[in-house]
DNA sequence: TATGAATGAGACTTCATTCAT
DNA sequence: AATGAATGAAGTCTCATTCAT
């Protein structure tokens, strides 16, 4: 029976995606032919539409893969606690992951996702989904630190604060890591002690 | 030969970007044809090529056009002298103009230019001068408002902060403007008093 | 080696040949990929190979298929012994066959194959010697009808005339089988009895 | 004005419609390539596009210049005032343009296009207008020729004669104008004096 | 016998840019 | 200054056929 095995088809995706990330990450979704990423992935032409219908599609794994990895990272953090602790957990797995080296490829087609989101209805709701996944995490630790505040808004704070984190690595921009959480941290300490300076805010409303 | 007066030449100009801008804000850069853009001029393809050598050349200027009215937000902060004051206008600001209905195409079309800047050196060298421009107001202010903090990766999380809800805003994600800037107040003032709950926070070394 | 049976054979080639008369008639030789004979007829890609050495083979193999019903047909009207009468049973059959839901695939594939038997030499046979078949058919009855008659130009006319009825068929205009054996048969009345309106015609030679 | 005169752009549409039909008259419509048309035509591959937005937009083209020729001969007919005249002067008309040998490509190419019409619908209702036409000419003729006969019908069998003397031509079976002609014009005798030998026919009912 | 994954040439079409007018 | 027809390389995807299993 020559029907492939799972686990070679899964190798072959891979092998596609892989090729994939690696020819996004240099030259971006549109400038990359499928000629690229077929001589990369060392299959042929038909191979890559054998596994994948369409470059769109190809384009819209990897977003789903991203989310995927990202999810771990959220429900692993739920394993702390202290929400305090979880947060800054959290926060310091995040930031990390964007110093590291070998995930370099991976945030640049990331951002690259963030603009295809715009244009592709299936990419943008795996974004969607993905920054919802950060936010139902991050929701209630902060609430649980800090119950006077608005959670929802705060996390999405804190998912843009991590986003933009990520276009300021893939641009190459200086990361401090311990020192980007040292600040965060103190930001987080003024949600849990949010009386004093505050109450001028208030005041604004639309 | 009827040499054209400058003014002239920047309606032509002006004319040829908003084209450009709504284009691209529609279907992407790469999606976007000269075509398009010609059409949507009501100009000629000659006529666009007379005042800008290419495509990207047209890209670029719209970096260009976008941080320079950037620019000008920044240069106004420093009007107000009470640096939490003139951190305060300077997010309201910012934050209003993420919900702007008529800056719409251009917030999506630089959010385009964040990922073109991946590949395009000049437009990565236009939307670095941006963020730095954006630093270097608000360090200052951060400077005065919280001496012992590291004011520049203070800075560098509050851009990444505006820079991450502009991407919720252009993927159709609701922002509460109010309860952001009341949330962002509250973490700065945990900047201002940073002397209790952090100094957990200063242990974890990387 | 369980060498197959040749009534398992002949019924996997029919099989085959069933599926791909589906397939084309829908879409034509041009459009029907193998992957749609292959699908249709519940076979393997491979099987289909054993049984026809390419998609050509398959579409010689139709119009063989094709041009052997109409044999049948054509020897059948020799049964009757008087001519108007075979001619009359013919012209009804073939009209017949023409409004038979049953037969619809076999008449769209059948058109395809004229045009396919510009450029294939084996089609092209196939359907000369489907023509040649019932002109040799007709001829003699025709002959006996109206001996002074060039039977041969004539029975070339009323081929012609079944042809031109199959396209109409197929082009899904009304086909009313009984006016259209009417009319014919008054036309083969003008054959019987030639001497009168006709002479006109035969001055103009060419 | 660079703009091109409609004299000029007629040239060049002109020029394409002739290569594609000499292409698709020896290779049918499916194995010529828009490759084959652009080398023929001497123009480029954009400018091909520039004329005609698709391969099919070709095919379509060309259905409506084949048919807009028919239109022509049809009309002309009227002019002889006595019927069946002007059905002899159409019949030879038609039945001389079946051996032009300079009509050679586009009958082939009618030929194929009868099969396309079975699943391109511009196609489909080309041809059909131009059967629709055909008959709306000869109808009224008939009429008048023989009063007693349904007329519509036996224009269709002339149509169909017509169209089936055309496959027989490009299958390059040998046309015997005069004597068809001849054969044809005791059929039409048949049809003006239809008393006699009919009558069986009228029994048979569907 | 039978399977279906794999091949790779070739299909149609687009598009940034140029240049004769 | 301005036009828009023209270019042709490059793009994505298909498909008849083969062959290791």
């Amino acid at each position: 029976m020559p029907k492939i095995s799972d686990a070679k088809r899964d190798e072959r995706r891979r092998q596609i995606l892989d090729a994939a990330l690696a020819c996004f990450s240099e030259a971006g979704f549109h400038k990359t032919g499928m000629a690229d990423i077929v001589r990369r992935s060392g299959l042929s032409h038909g191979a890559v539409y054998l596994y994948f219908p369409s470059k769109d599609a190809i384009i819209e794994a990897l977003a789903v893969d991203r989310h995927r990895s990202e999810a771990a990272l959220n429900s692993a953090a739920l394993a702390n606690a202290d929400p305090l602790e979880a947060l800054r957990w959290l926060a310091r797995s995040y930031a990390l992951s964007l110093i590291d080296p070998a995930g370099e490829a991976r945030r640049r087609v990331g951002v690259n996702g963030w603009a295809e989101a715009l244009r592709n209805e299936r990419v943008r709701a795996t974004v969607l989904e993905g920054a919802e996944a950060a936010r139902s995490t991050l929701g209630p630790l902060i609430e649980r630190l800090a119950p006077d505040i608005d959670y929802d808004v705060v996390a999405r704070l804190l998912v843009a604060m991590f986003q933009g984190m990520t276009l300021q690595a893939v641009w190459g921009e200086p990361i401090d890591v311990e020192a980007a959480l040292a600040a965060l941290d103190h930001m987080l300490a003024g949600l849990a002690r949010p009386k004093a300076v505050v109450k001028a805010a208030a005041k604004g409303k639309t």
